[in-house]
RNA sequence: GGUCCGGUAGCUCAGUUGGAUAGAGCAGCAGCCUUCUAAGCUGCGGGUCAGGCGUUCGAGUCGCCUCCGGAUCACCA
């Protein structure tokens, strides 16, 4: 890359001139700021450089600008501004790189995979309840993440551990028992989540009222609910399972399969998918093995009730519970457990979390655990924490019913998008299948990029009464751009065949931007990989959009007369073109054709 | 109370390892379709980067303190 290339000449100049050997860090070179696009494409701070030249600023970043022209072929220019040198590369440099990647499907991609995988756990629902806002960014970063990744060259894995046990189910299980109307999604017409979420909503109506009675007969809130009968029904319901009673079994495993099938859904209309899903129910005895390991090496200590305890004061945590003193496994035991699963069957290079922040001490807690019990690889445990999807009167609250549902979201904004797109009429030429096809990407990228833009670890507002827009900085708008520069190649190829061997005496400003915007996508394929944030993506896609249309609107294309001036232009639209639509779907957002 | 995260324009958000004059979008106002897609482009207004102190040639960015918001600190998951 030239922005190596010069930092390496530029500390080499620096030495040659100054006879001091200098960390290159020191020159960090930066692409220039547009106020300065006049006078080069990198710029360089020379004021660190000062105690070792000695001399003034501006002498300072002569000298070096010279040295550098001196040395670097590719350096065509130099121009100085107080501190900084800003050093312009040479047209040829630019003209070559369009010609070799103006047609490379996979820039900024690297194909193929290598080493240990990644494993990535997201989604990972409970069965009780449908998927709201909340599940659609878990889902959209993790898949997103992923995909970012694979585009590093890394395998990835990914996983989702499903809680399909545990007394949230059982209630969901008594209340369809107790309401006695034998109601399935076929007789009710209802996807199977939906239902199951209804009998869940159910117990806790008919809890409350348990309770509200309780209390009109003198009983104080804590009596109530330990005298509550529908509560002891569901406890017993789950030791029950436990026991693996026949009959509970069998609709445990038809009420969740009507939310598996409800979940399929959801999750193809979302556009995410698995390698491998973990369920609870068979993962959730695990962990105690690695516990009396940790026992008999004396990291875990057992307290006179029994239970079992690790100590972490030392790490500036407290002490943690590791299995109660009826020998039963904590939410803490299991993670410990599908680690090391996960450790077993995969050998990963690293295991990355999705999970909200509010279990950002819980996964701290199962890192030092881990590496205590002599697990080298739990340094490689990234647990990537975003915040929550906040509505305009605050914390989404699913027994409020303040919940924004998975599916009404998506259905509206396909719905809008369907209703956009007729307003606007540009394809009153497609079938059916196609224009349905349209609405759904057109709605889906709104809905992803509107999400996936903002910084994964920030809290993010959703008005509800404000539709997601599809103007301005959305993925609409990428989406447009890249439709429009499809119809630019299209009419270019229907043409006569245009070179694409160009020679042209240099670019125009807005050129040079986009160039060099798009020189930089592989950083940033890099960046955003490494940040674990879609946004960096995100928001440079978004900029390269809005470049493009900046070109387009200032310079003709196809009715441009210097064949090679025309060529050039083609080139850069070309990658354009491969470069949103790669980063599009590191985002798993899909592009169209036209729109 | 301890720990962690956040606070940037009316609203929603960017702002690479500290670098030049802090940027977008939306909303508001004014323009641009006989020309490659107007889901677009151009212009205008809008800021005590929560506040203070410090480090530095240079701080939205780093450190300390204060204020505000959120999360967490369960024999819940």
């Amino acid at each position: 890359m030239i922005d190596k290339i010069l930092t390496s000449t530029a500390s080499e100049a620096v030495r040659f001139l100054f006879n001091v050997p200098i960390d290159p860090s020191l020159l960090a070179v930066q692409r220039t700021i547009p106020a300065f696009r006049n006078q080069g494409d990198f710029s360089m701070v020379v004021f660190p450089l000062l105690k070792i030249s000695r001399k003034s600023p501006e002498e300072t970043a002569t000298m070096i600008g010279n040295e550098i022209l001196a040395n670097m072929p590719e350096a065509e220019s130099f121009g100085v501004v107080k501190g900084y040198l800003n050093i312009r590369i040479k047209p040829e440099y630019w003209m070559q790189f369009l010609s070799e990647n103006q047609n490379k499907l996979s820039y900024g991609i690297t194909e193929t995979a290598s080493g240990n995988p990644v494993v990535v756990e997201y989604s990972s629902p409970n069965t009780n309840k449908p998927l709201h806002l909340g599940h659609v960014r878990n889902n959209l970063l993790g898949y997103s993440v992923s995909q970012l990744l694979k585009a590093n060259g890394k395998n990835v894995v990914k996983v989702n551990l499903v809680n399909d046990r545990g007394i949230h189910i059982c209630k969901s299980m008594l209340a369809w028992k107790l309401s006695g109307k034998d109601e399935t999604p076929l007789s009710t017409g209802k996807k199977g989540d939906k239902l199951v979420g209804d009998y869940y909503v159910l117990f806790d109506k008919l809890y409350k009222a348990e309770i509200q009675d309780l209390m009109a007969s003198g009983k104080t809130k804590d009596e109530a609910e330990a005298a509550s009968v529908l509560m002891a029904q569901a406890r017993e319901m789950l030791l029950k399972w436990e026991a693996r009673d026949e009959d509970t079994l069998k609709l445990w495993n038809m009420m969740n399969g009507w939310v598996y099938d409800g979940f399929d859904v959801t999750y193809k209309r979302l556009g995410v998918n698995f390698d491998k899903i973990y369920y609870e129910s068979q993962t959730y005895l695990l962990g105690k093995e690695i516990i009396e390991e940790g026992l008999k090496s004396g990291i875990l200590f057992r307290k006179e009730d029994n239970s079992v305890w690790i100590d972490l004061t030392t790490e500036g945590l407290d002490e943690k519970l590791l299995l109660r003193s009826d020998g039963t496994s904590v939410y803490m035991t299991q993670d410990l457990g599908t680690a090391q699963l996960r450790a077993n069957d995969f050998t990963p290079d690293s295991l990355v979390y999705v999970v909200g922040n509010e279990q950002n001490y819980h996964f701290e807690v199962l890192k030092h655990i881990l590496f205590k019990l002599g697990r080298p690889w739990a340094e490689h445990i990234y647990h990537l924490s975003y915040g929550m999807v906040e509505l305009p009167e605050g914390k989404m609250k699913s027994r409020e019913g303040t919940v924004v549902d998975a599916d009404d979201l998506m259905d509206e904004m396909i719905s809008t998008a369907r209703s956009m797109t007729k307003e606007l009429g540009k394809i009153e030429d497609f079938d059916s299948e196609e224009a349905q096809k349209l609405y759904w990407i057109v709605g889906m990228g709104a809905l992803k990029y509107f999400i996936l833009k903002v910084d994964p670890k920030k809290n993010m507002l959703f008005n509800p009464s404000e539709s997601i827009d599809f103007n301005g900085n959305t993925g609409p708008f990428i989406q447009y751009t890249y439709a429009r520069i499809k119809s630019v190649l299209r009419k270019a190829e229907a043409e006569l065949k245009v070179d694409t061997d160009f020679v042209v005496d240099g670019f125009h400003a807005k050129e040079s931007d986009l160039i060099h915007s798009l020189y930089e996508f592989p950083a940033v394929v890099k960046q955003a990989a490494e940040a674990l944030s879609p946004a960096v993506m995100a928001n440079y896609l978004f900029e390269l959009a809005k470049e493009y249309n900046t070109f387009y609107h200032e310079l003709t294309i196809l009715k441009e007369e210097d064949e090679a001036k025309k060529a050039s232009r083609l080139a850069i639209s070309s990658l354009a073109a491969i470069v949103i639509k790669n980063g599009m779907q590191m985002l798993g957002i899909e592009v169209p054709e036209r729109m």
